[in-house]
DNA sequence: GTCTATAGCGAGATAGAC
DNA sequence: GTCTATCTCGCTATAGAC
């Protein structure tokens, strides 16, 4: 049997007008800072300048308020990556790794560079549920599952002769590099004592592609040529 | 004025006694899954098998709990790293970069392989603050920054005539694959249909390591001989 | 050292007035 | 739709008995 469903009927970005935006932009920026338990509906009600009881009128109770905000961008975001995907197939197929690892990654560069703020909040909180134990399996895989699957396909016609495990592993070296990159903590430039910033989305990017490539091609490209 | 020491004085590791190690260890697990605002000090408690206000007679405040966690295993995990990193220049200064690479990943695996759950959950741990806007830029930088330079030193060594920021931004991707790798979400079970195990670390690091290398070489070692 | 008891606060959720 | 008011619960922290 179905859940009851609870809270009003939604458009289909999950909105209810300008209120309901601006709740999911304020919990989108305080989910990604604090996770789950550390974000109060009270804060998240005070910062979006509505009523506390609204909230649970337009999106029911917390967790499901949690999981509109996550899959709110979570579609456009797979969009985005799958249009590069084929673009890059109507050029050359199988695509090359290279261009692969691009229209994987670009969308969220781009996300990341854009001037909607909230964009750069998903990506953080992005960051939280892909590395936590609890989220991450349930959100990650209901999401991004079906297009990562296609990511891994193109992978494979682009590495033949690989085995499919070293494929997956390496997938997950590529999400953790880009995972940390927009978490956005603001460590590398304490680390790096200023000299790297946080932020600077370009030259992340542009240093990522290369490594990960390369790291594809060393794990599984042994019997490939390059 | 520093601030006013809370909670009794403490051994060397920041035990107790068994009680205080038994709320440690607790505290390490739940800490690492849910995060600092998931867990609270019933919880603790009650699967610690001591009285609530045990806790804070013993550590102080919850924040103080946490960070005396969170620094327990460091300082071990920084001397493993540094002297498998001393070892390797005993056998050739300058360390090449695949043994620096090693000797910085390879306490991790043994960490994760080691009997001692705790080490497994202290990494969940570890992944949580690396990527926690809130937590990340403090204690990461508190307890492992001084190390962290030691390394990206022996990088430059290895790979001469590199950009020192390029060399930072590489040390953030390996950090970010390694932190997804032992979040230890269990992700990669689902993502890979059972073909890769979350858990398999020696299989995990074995191919962590050539990616990373290769990614560094890539992008770090342009002007430099294999 | 250990535990009982509780102070003081803030959480999520919702009933019901408007 | 919106907001006031409140219910019920659980939290951290600690005072004080033993």
């Amino acid at each position: 049997m179905a859940k009851k469903p609870v809270g009003r009927p939604r458009g289909r970005n999950g909105e209810s007008g300008d209120r309901g935006a601006a709740i999911l932009d304020v919990s989108e920026r305080l989910f990604a800072r604090h996770g789950y338990d550390g974000v109060t509906l009270r804060t998240v009600a005070r910062e979006a300048g509505v009523d506390l009881a609204l909230i649970n009128y337009y999106f029911g109770p917390k967790q499901q308020l949690f999981d509109t905000v996550f899959q709110r961008r979570a579609r456009i975001l797979n969009d985005d990556r799958l249009k590069a995907l084929n673009a890059a197939r109507a050029e050359s197929d199988p695509v090359p790794l290279e261009k692969i690892i691009e229209a994987y990654l670009r969308p969220l560069e781009m996300a990341q560079e854009s001037e909607d703020q909230g964009w750069r909040n998903y990506c953080a909180l992005l960051a939280y549920v892909n590395t936590s134990p609890v989220w991450g399996p349930v959100l990650m895989s209901r999401h991004f599952d079906a297009p990562m699957e296609t990511f891994v396909e193109a992978l494979s016609a682009a590495l033949p002769n690989t085995e499919r495990a070293d494929l997956y592993w390496c997938y997950h070296f590529m999400s953790g590099a880009m995972t940390l990159t927009f978490a956005n903590t603001g460590r590398i430039n304490a680390m790096s004592g200023g000299l790297c910033r946080s932020d600077d989305f370009q030259t992340a990017y542009d240093r990522m592609i290369p490594f990960v490539v390369a790291g594809f091609e060393q794990v599984c490209g042994r019997l490939n040529n390059r």
